[in-house]
DNA sequence: CCATATTCTAGACAATGTCTAACAAACATC
DNA sequence: GATGTTTGTTAGACATTGTCTAGAATATGG
């Protein structure tokens, strides 16, 4: 089973989409979730989810900013995205029909 | 932050509402969500819930079947509605406008 | 080359997920 | 009214996931 970190990074590496490398998949859950979390957190769970055949990472280009080592960039793979939709989909499915959590804000 | 089964587990008290004791709760998890889990990880799972004051519980009647011993049941605490709504809404932003199954049915 | 900025890795520890085994209390019945 | 059977709960152990800090690697600019 997904936990719930692991679910809200594949979906922020879904969002990011082209070069999902950490930094854009932190900023990405920052912005959108709301939540603070190092980089270090999210890198551990991409690893993680990698080791699980979730996500798929290759090594790509230097950002052409002042510095810095290459990027590591994930895919979420197929078996990830079943995952993830089945995760969400129980959630929905437990969800329905009680007023929790699907009021807009 | 609430862990994945921490959320099924609340919904599911919600879903049953009245004399939400380990059964029950059990049982619409295994029907609705289709994971087989243990009824020990349902109690264990409940008991965490009300240490952090998300549920609370109080000592029921017996059960007018066989035999057995009294039930305690479990109500979501307003913060337990509010921590869940929160973990929900997170989900439903990161998976906004993303094709992969938490939109409304 | 050396300093510095950026990204990634590793290791540690806390919280959550999960099971098995054991304990407790009601009922039926004898 | 003792006792065994049935149903429900608790406790303890271990695996997985969540999270941080500290440090290593690799670019670029002077």
């Amino acid at each position: 089973m997904l936990g719930e970190l692991e679910q809200i990074v594949l979906l922020a590496v879904l969002r990011v989409g082209r070069d999902a490398y950490g930094v854009p998949v932190h900023d990405e859950i920052q912005t959108r979730a709301g939540r603070d979390l190092t980089l270090g957190t999210i890198y551990k769970t991409l690893n993680r989810l990698e080791e699980k055949g979730l996500v798929l990472s290759h090594v790509g280009e230097p950002t052409a900013e002042r510095g810095g080592r290459r990027t590591r960039c994930y895919v979420v793979t197929a078996a990830g995205k079943r995952s993830l939709a089945a995760s969400l989909k129980v959630l929905r499915r437990m969800a329905a029909g009680l007023d929790v959590g699907l009021e807009p804000t």
